[in-house]
DNA sequence: CTTGACAGTGAACGAACGTTCACCTATAAT
DNA sequence: ATTATAGGTGAACGTTCGTTCACTGTCAAG
């Protein structure tokens, strides 16, 4: 059937202007995506968008300006390791999300560190691996804090039994600290990053 | 000393424009950021863009338009753990980056992958983790890889010593793999991702 | 063979865009 | 007290934008 061709230009079309998206981070006007994938009249362009709308593949703002959807977003998210790669036909249809969407909730609170101590090496997060932190949430116990407790910055499990609160590192060569006067928590991890390469 | 409270402004309105590039994923126009931070000519506008350019919190490409440069990305950058937490002031002049562009080289070859097993635990990489695999990466000795021996997809060191290939488990507990015929490596492990909350 | 739907061309339109001009304050420095 | 200078107003400009119109070619179904 010839409708799978026109599928793939339609395919090869929204990938070129993801393409430009991601590249320049804002949209194409009717006659860049024109040129980009070759098209003379600004009208044909129009209608390309007209049908990505109804695909879902972009959206307007009230202003009328496109807006990407899924386009934003540079990730493909696929099954687990297990299942292992997916056809090419599959890896199309994938859901994508933004790294950034998905690790952060409030940026304006959220932080990175650098972690360079082994006491949380219990829980997978090793030196050199980064942390998110966010400022704005409240500490629930069980969550990993970063907090100052007598002068000195450090990142444990926090536990709170009743009013008692003890910060726990995931690595047994550490001991417990039971905060005596004041303990100040800076934020809560809510992710954990390492890069390999 | 008033230049503060300028400084402020300028910030403020720096922090209204990557509101709206953060919320919209596009650049707001001249009038638009005029409606946003207070200004009824867009000669303001104009001005204060340029003002921006030379501070390259922004940038303009080949035909003029606006880009977002620091305004695209949402995360903070600070120092490590140990350091603790800036002052508001010190907090302003963070780098900002992108967890996308961080993490990411290639979107296009790049998928993100759950982990299951704890095969990998040693490495730090727990069940529940997510994997950002690079398919377009060649493999190199030391890397973790996604690979297909015998059928099934798995997560391991790659090992090469000379002409043999061993697939090495993090996890004393499993064996390292040596492929007797066919080993198909579907891509390198770039960095990896856990979510708390 | 005809008909309809689809994809594209080319020209025209008003609206919105970024830019530029002249002019008007305030504040800080001389 | 005077003078620069930075920040802002308001109006004008040519350009480019998205949109619309009428028309053409192509292919598959009736």
């Amino acid at each position: 059937m010839a409708g799978e061709r026109r599928e793939d230009r339609v395919r090869s079309r929204i990938r070129d202007i993801s393409h430009f998206y991601g590249q320049k981070g804002r949209m194409p006007s009717f006659s860049e995506i024109g040129e980009m994938v070759g098209l003379r009249s600004k009208n044909a362009v129009f209608k390309l968008i007209n049908k990505l709308e109804g695909l879902n593949v972009l959206e307007r703002d009230a202003k009328g300006r496109l807006i990407p959807r899924s386009l934003a977003s540079s990730v493909k998210l696929l099954g687990s390791v297990e299942a292992g790669f997916p056809s090419p036909a599959e890896e199309e249809l994938a859901d994508t999300l933004s790294l950034d969407d998905l690790l952060i909730q409030n940026p304006e609170a959220t932080f990175l560190l650098k972690v360079s101590g082994d006491s949380m090496s219990g829980a997978g997060i090793l030196p050199g691996d980064m942390v998110i932190v966010d400022k704005g949430q409240p500490p629930r116990s069980g969550d990993i804090v970063i907090a100052e407790v007598d002068g000195e910055w450090t990142m444990k499990y926090l536990r709170k039994r009743g009013d008692r609160v003890t910060l726990v590192p995931a690595n047994p060569a550490y001991q417990p600290i039971k905060p005596k006067n004041e303990l100040k928590i800076g934020g809560v991890v809510t992710a954990v990053v390492r890069k390999y390469r």
